[in-house]
DNA sequence: GTCGTTGCAAAGCGTTTGCAGCCTA
DNA sequence: TAGGCTGCAAACGCTTTGCAACGAC
């Protein structure tokens, strides 16, 4: 990730202005607006680029492909609605105790993702 | 799910004995010691079956296939090692809080993720 | 005997990679 | 101009599906 291309500004920029996690075909569509030749394996290796440079970060869903999101913002977790689908994002940190591990175990970080129906879909 | 067969007797039985998630040619392994032929579409869809009975569940790591445990054990969460790529399996519930949410959010249940060093790997 | 279940092979899906040409620095 | 970057298509790994044979009830 050295050089400043079309591509790369396109892809970041997408990221940036979502506001949410995306799908690799999602972050396709949006940067194509810059750059509409963009080919996916482009999107897919710029973001493992990103990734790696910690400027974006993936985030996993059971039995789902992963969404990415740009990094940088506070520590938070994700809420996934059952019904809709939408994951969103939770300002702060629920994991206020040290957990308690196994003797020995280093703890580095977690990850939290909450299940249940987002305001729309609770009524 | 309503016939009982040899190959679904030993798919059981690998999760059961298994004493942690295995991910599906693990359980393809172990289970054709007991049904030597078995194929490993028949244990995608035994696990897909007992899954939705409840009997099992698939624990989802980020960038890796999932892999499955036996239900019924008490509501619990996984340790990943960085270092040796094991799953462990963590007694108890690390979430006392209730978590702040937005507005008419409903929560359902949660998933929790450790990451780190486990003990013989930290030192 | 019925019809759910199985193994095999092929298809499917998301992701990665090989390659020749392109374009940034 | 060198070498990183790109698009395309093929390859990849994991999972699902179509199908004819099999076997539990």
């Amino acid at each position: 990730m050295e050089r400043d291309t079309a591509q790369r500004r396109a892809i970041r920029r997408a990221l940036d202005e979502a506001g949410r996690p995306l799908g690799a075909l999602e972050v396709l569509e949006r940067a194509q607006r810059d750059v509409p030749g963009l080919g996916l394996a482009t999107v897919y290796r710029s973001i493992k680029a990103l990734t790696e440079r910690g400027e974006v970060s993936a985030v996993e869903l059971p039995g789902q492909p992963p969404r990415f999101e740009s990094a940088g913002k506070a520590h938070h977790h994700h809420f996934l609605c059952g019904k809709c689908g939408k994951l969103y994002e939770l300002d702060g940190c629920l994991i206020g105790l040290k957990p308690v591990l196994p003797r020995g175990f280093r703890l580095k970080s977690h990850e939290l993702l909450l299940h249940g129906e987002c305001g729309t879909c609770a009524r």
